[in-house]
DNA sequence: GTCGATGCAAAAAATTTGCAAGTAA
DNA sequence: TTACTTGCAAATTTTTTGCATCGAC
């Protein structure tokens, strides 16, 4: 609780972008929740504060978001994109469990470095064989969780 | 060019599947194609051949080869799923670089071998621990292609 | 004051569903 | 013959676009 600006202001001026409110709440929202939030999930979160916020502005914030680096996002099979801060006080790095039965997403931190190191060093060689500039990488492994097998 | 009928057949019956033309069709056209094919690019090359065959039996054959583990399904996250057949004499082990910029996507099998190798003791750690029966896993690498950067 | 950002409505694109008719086993 | 499959059309769902207005810097 130490109160003082979200450590994302002053990212958009140097991108030539702006800080508005709509762009503060979805911010928010997402610093706040732990889970793989759909543009309308955070819809719904970001219009119960601010009733004027449309999910057009959501989806157009979200886009801007990822092009700035400031957010991943995740397509897990189930047609709907997710979406998840990059970094802050809140964010750690992980991977994902996803279940073909239910689409139930597990995240999981253990063993994330041991991948992360090895990926790391591949990723510099296929970065120089393919001349392909690699900013961020995920892994999935896909199954059944232990309500659908 | 050795003849007779293609590996897939009797997979069906098993479980109480039925071979029909379309599905036929379409397992041969993921088996011809080196690519990662959409539904429409499927239903295309299926529909030039084949003229009676819809675009809903293109999604609802896809649906269940990949319930029965016969195809992979992917979400590169321009908004349209792709599908690779999962095995066969002309599939090989592979994972993807996508780019952000213009969408492309570049196979490597290089060093596929060591990160398979990794994940698969991992991943028996992560079953264990969440109950969770993983039967196969994606890696992507995320970022610029030499075009885009 | 300027130019980026937003909201609303409409459009587009991808995928799914209902149902009658077809067909593999 | 029986029950799984299919095709067509219509519906759903997600995401994008046009355009006039608004607001951050």
């Amino acid at each position: 609780m130490v109160g003082g600006p979200p450590w994302w202001h002053g990212k958009f001026a140097g991108y030539g972008y702006r800080m508005t409110v709509p762009r503060q709440a979805i911010l928010s929202t997402l610093s706040k929740s732990k889970k793989h939030l759909s543009a309308e999930d955070i819809y719904l979160s970001v219009h119960k504060a601010y009733p004027g916020i449309g999910l057009t502005t959501v989806y157009r914030t979200l886009e801007l978001l990822v092009r700035m680096g400031l957010v991943f996002k995740f397509d897990f099979g189930d047609g709907r994109s997710r979406y998840e801060l990059a970094e802050g006080p809140n964010t750690n790095h992980h991977h994902h469990l996803v279940c073909r039965g239910c689409g139930r997403i597990i995240d999981y931190s253990e063993l994330v470095d041991e991948e992360t190191k090895i990926l790391k060093q591949i990723g510099q060689t296929l970065s120089k064989k393919y001349d392909f500039s690699i900013d961020s990488h995920q892994i999935h492994f896909l199954g059944l969780c232990n309500k659908c097998k």
